[in-house]
DNA sequence: CAGCATCCGGTCTGATACTG
DNA sequence: CAGTATCAGACCGGATGCTG
């Protein structure tokens, strides 16, 4: 069988030249949004636009580096909107792109899901005694 | 506001000690399932029961030690049921637990978004003219 | 068959310092 | 305010060789 994952080249001389992670979209999708901050920004963004030190003080522990590269990621990837107000000091807005709000729904799910059963999970790890 | 992400300590000598993934529930359900196989994994044996070559087969790209490690890794976190046949040679063979079954559905919303998505971000991308 | 051990390059993330 | 640049440590993932 072997799943969509493999009606790509399938051997190459390595390293991988990324398009085999485009191969499968669910695999893409999921190095889209697997990382560690992704997701937090979505959910924020998903009620209002926000401004960039208003994202860094609400997200609050992540880097000004790694607020910087997650959102360059999103607007890459066209989930994000970014709007740069000329004003004097600067002034950016983010926000969720049409395609991005049609991300928070399936998301919404899964955050259920990670809420609902987060317990279960900690208990499994727990009483593989560590 | 700062979402449930840092009412945790908030600053500690580093390396910080895993507590803090733990602390959000999506952002651990994310880092649990944002890995490069374990999707796929979990879509497979969503069908039915593998055996451990089985998979490997079926996946094909991946590794014999991201195979173990990532099946390793869904058993702690009580993903996955293990089951040694004591047969000779050695059979095992791996299945959805329970709660890896309910973890199907928010899975499947997310892969159609993907499916149904991808092009977009793939376009996106290219505008951006990589 | 179903692994484990070792080595190693690449990536992710944070800290810190500097700038238009 | 909204970044960029640099450095360094931890982690991810693959290749290879060995084993009960």
């Amino acid at each position: 069988m072997s799943t969509t994952h493999t009606d790509v080249p399938a051997s190459l001389p390595h390293p991988v030249p990324a398009a085999e992670y485009q191969a499968c979209p669910v695999t893409d999708v999921m190095r889209l949004l697997g990382d560690k901050w992704t997701l937090l920004l979505i959910t924020l963004l998903g009620r209002r636009p926000y401004r960039f030190n208003e994202l860094h003080r609400a997200v609050d522990g992540i880097s000004q580096r790694m607020l910087t590269r997650t959102l360059r990621s999103l607007e890459v990837d066209g989930l994000v909107e970014r709007e740069v107000f000329p004003t004097v000091p600067p002034s950016v807005e983010y926000r969720l792109s049409p395609l991005g709000v049609s991300l928070l729904e399936p998301v919404s799910a899964l955050a259920a899901w990670a809420v609902g059963h987060h317990a279960e999970i900690t208990r499994a790890r727990g009483s593989t005694e560590n």
